[in-house]
DNA sequence: CTAGCCTTGATG
DNA sequence: CATCAAGGCTAG
């Protein structure tokens, strides 16, 4: 190491470390910590040897603090030669939970001080989110896999997963090496690390010495154990390639490698290439890109050029209504031709002169299209307002929604494409049709247009800072409802075996009118003739052998594994009656202790991990509490708790006054819910998507990955629940409105109650201190808190207006 | 005839 | 140079 480590340590006391100082002199300019980043090989910087570092400002560490006012606007990585490590293992010191840091400690002359402050819960949080995923007690089961050298450009390399459970097929980048996996499961970490609130250096010196020793030429994306906050963790079953599981990757070279494994269902919710698993507008098959206008399957691609080509034309046999499906769609190709035109393939984009490659007029329409289903994709989840029941559509359901909007006139290219009317079709062109068709009317445009003046627009034009921003902007009136809408739902029509009236505008019966219908039981909505079958609700399909072996490897049945146990907020509520205080602490104990699992739960979530470690504090400050209300909901509904818990104070306080955060002037609002919900039959698989859709909370979804997640996790339960899921989604929308409530509620106490509030220990709350987080930054929820006069019962909330069946 | 895979070549 | 929608090829 001598030779090799040059001046970094060379000119330092041995005895000198900045951790273990109280004050450390710094360099004005210079109040950094180089902290090392995951192994890496090349570059030439010279601070410490094969390393990737970033330069990270003290400042904005919630462990010091430094007198210098100099700012680092980006975080600053860099990469140091190669050496051999292990034996410079004593060097190694530890700095923020979540950091193991070398020790750089030559750095720090200067003039600057670095004190140690002591962390706010939050910044504990944030170290906790910061931190690998807890390490545990290994399940060593050897999984052979094959890996391939890291190629130190793509740092998506790790996000390319393959096949299997224990054993997985080979992909190959590069040059063949065997990689041995170890599959680690966690479960104890707990243990060790729960004492570890504070940086603790023997614990990180230790580990991350071990790791060094122990694992020479190990990689491993996950090798730095951290001390971790006291959050609990949950003991999980985890088998496989899985989130949550851990993957320590040995191999026999030492150039680095990727680890490939299995991409799970969750993950590919966010992870999954554009048009994987989306279905062929035409027959349902899965798609393999842009044919004509349209994204469709291959067959249909194939079988629309030959039409076109060969100016084929069919007859057919029947009332030219046939169904067309993946397993019919030989059987009839004049319908099958006529679903293709009517769905938007455009048989301009057949050339005439044949000529292969390159890129036809549509191109540019592609590519806005694109835009448009990213767009859409963000919108996923719509809102659509619902003041009187319109007599109009909302948005029309249209097989525009797969088509490329067509307003090109150009004729400037050699290519040569067949024009319409050269090829005689049978279809009587309706105005409809000539809609579609038309270079000059846009349906997408249409769409767009459409979409522009409902209000969800706002959601993505102006993201959500904040926590609970949304909150704010959340009218206090409730007496004006917002419905969702689901285009995923609309898509099912499309592999259902719904008819389609051929060339007819079929007027939308969204998902959110049938939330009116289904709870508002007005029977003005504009629903379609009983006998036209609804191609926005399909009808379930009855459970076959089929369906059910669908049901069970659905994403909804991987995603329900990650879930806590049923048991943990049984355990909660136990241990929290017995702990001091009235009812409001009661609540904030449960909910304490409850947020603890949720931490534990969106951390081992590899989409929530893929965000930013700001965004995921975000999220987490938004979620939590509908993600809780949630929880205990779905234990109500599953008779898991009993409905009143005696106190210490000998008040029986009833769970619903826990749930709401001790505000019980909902507290039948929410029994109602909980009735209702089980009487619909609520189950794991709802529970489930209650859970993922609260935390990746509808006003986040300005995050690609959120947005993405979301639609992925309703997509998932379409697939079980059908059409019900928009009855399940109103409720869901209430209960995340009430805890948006309850928690504006908890708020108000710090003003209105600061006795009550003081009682409820918020220094040592994490639910407390996010509220106030949340609730004190700048543009926040606090000048909308209202006024309340009298906790508990009586509140100058606009009464919600829940709606019944 | 079907449908999966392959080749081509303008586009960015 | 990669991308990706065109057309081409061919077993079944």
């Amino acid at each position: 190491m001598e030779g090799e480590q040059k001046q970094f340590l060379s000119d330092l006391p041995k005895d000198f470390s900045p951790f273990s100082e109280t004050n450390i002199k710094v360099k004005e300019e210079d109040p950094f910590l180089f902290y090392p980043l995951k192994d890496n090989s090349s570059a030439d910087a010279d601070l410490s040897p094969g390393c990737s570092y970033e330069l990270l400002n003290l400042k904005l560490s919630p462990f010091f603090e430094t007198n210098s006012e100099v700012i680092v606007e980006k975080p600053f990585l860099f990469d140091t030669p190669k050496v051999n490590l292990s034996e410079d293992a004593n060097s190694i010191t530890d700095a923020d939970p979540g950091y193991a840091s070398f020790d750089l400690t030559s750095f720090f002359h200067g003039n600057s001080e670095v004190k140690k402050r002591t962390p706010s819960l939050l910044d504990l949080l944030r170290a906790y989110l910061s931190l690998p995923l807890p390490k545990s007690e290994v399940k060593e089961e050897n999984i052979f896999l094959e890996g391939f050298p890291r190629d130190n450009s793509s740092d998506n390399g790790d996000l390319e997963f393959l096949n299997a459970e224990t054993e997985s097929q080979c992909c190959y980048k590069g040059k063949k090496e065997k990689l041995s996996f170890i599959n680690s499961t966690r479960d104890e970490a707990s243990s060790d690390a729960s004492s570890a609130i504070k940086p603790n250096l023997s614990t990180i010196t230790n580990s991350t010495t071990d790791t060094l020793t122990e694992d020479k030429n190990v990689e491993s994306e996950a090798t730095s154990e951290g001390p971790g906050v006291d959050l609990q963790l949950q003991p999980a079953s985890i088998q496989s390639p899985h989130i949550g599981s851990r993957w320590r990757i040995h191999w026999s070279n030492t150039d680095g490698g990727v680890l490939r494994r299995q991409m799970t269902d969750v993950e590919r919710m966010v992870l999954r290439p554009n048009h994987e698993g989306e279905q062929c507008p035409v027959c349902g098959d899965r798609v393999s890109g842009y044919h004509y206008g349209l994204l469709t399957c291959e067959s249909c691609k194939g079988f629309f050029k030959r039409t076109v080509q060969n100016k084929k034309q069919y007859q057919c046999s029947a009332d030219a209504n046939c169904h067309v499906d993946r397993t019919c769609r030989k059987r009839c190709p004049s319908c099958r031709f006529q679903k293709c035109l009517t769905m938007g393939m455009k048989m301009e984009a057949v050339r005439a002169d044949r000529m292969r490659g390159g890129r036809n007029k549509f191109g540019s329409f592609y590519k806005r299209d694109r835009a448009h289903r990213l767009q859409r994709n963000a919108m996923r989840v719509t809102v659509i307002p619902s003041s009187g029941v319109t007599s109009q559509p909302q948005t029309f359901y249209t097989p525009a929604d797969h088509q490329v909007s067509s307003s090109t006139t150009d004729q400037n290219t050699h290519i040569h494409y067949y024009d319409q009317t050269k090829v005689k079709t049978e279809f009587i062109k309706t105005e409809y049709d000539a809609h579609l068709q038309s270079p000059t009317l846009s349906s997408s445009t249409n769409q767009q247009t459409l979409l522009n003046t409902t209000n969800e627009d706002h959601l993505i034009r102006f993201p959500t800072t904040y926590p609970l921003a949304e909150v704010k902007q959340e009218p206090f009136d409730y007496s004006e409802h917002h419905f969702v809408h689901h285009p995923l739902l609309e898509y099912q029509g499309y592999t259902s075996t719904a008819n389609y009236a051929p060339m007819m505008p079929i007027p939308t019966v969204t998902t959110a009118q049938s939330v009116v219908t289904s709870t508002s039981s007005s029977t003005t909505g504009r629903v379609s003739e009983p006998t036209r079958t609804s191609p926005v609700l399909p009808l379930c399909p009855a459970p076959t052998e089929k369906t059910v072996d669908h049901f069970y490897n659905s994403n909804m049945a991987e995603m329900c594994k990650t879930l806590p146990d049923d048991s943990q907020i049984i355990r909660i509520f136990n241990a929290a009656k017995g702990m001091k205080g009235e009812a409001h602490s009661f609540a904030v104990t449960v909910a304490d202790e409850n947020l603890k699992v949720i931490v534990d739960w969106a951390k081992n979530n590899q989409l929530f991990g893929k965000l930013q470690l700001d965004d995921q504090m975000n999220l987490l400050q938004t979620s939590w509490s509908t993600i809780h209300l949630v929880d205990i909901t779905n234990a109500m509904i599953h008779g898991n708790l009993s409905p009143t818990y005696k106190i210490t104070t000998g008040e029986d306080v009833s769970v619903g006054a826990v749930a709401l955060l001790g505000y019980r002037l909902y507290v039948n609002t929410w029994n109602d819910i909980v009735n209702r919900l089980r009487n619909m039959g609520f189950t794991k698989f709802d529970y489930c998507a209650f859970r993922f859709l609260a935390l990746f909370d509808q006003s986040m979804d300005h995050f690609q990955a959120v947005s993405a997640a979301r639609s992925r996790v309703l997509q998932a339960w379409a697939e079980v629940r059908c059409s019900f899921v928009s009855g399940f989604m109103s409720i869901f929308e209430e209960i995340r409105r009430l805890s948006h409530d309850a928690v504006r509620y908890l708020w108000s106490l710090q003003s209105n109650f600061p006795e009550l509030w003081a009682s409820l220990r918020p220094d040592t709350s994490l639910v407390l201190e996010m509220i106030k987080t949340s609730a004190t930054r700048p543009t926040d929820v606090t000048s909308t808190v209202p006024h309340i006069s009298v906790p508990l019962q009586q509140t100058t909330y606009a009464p919600v207006v829940y709606m019944t069946s």
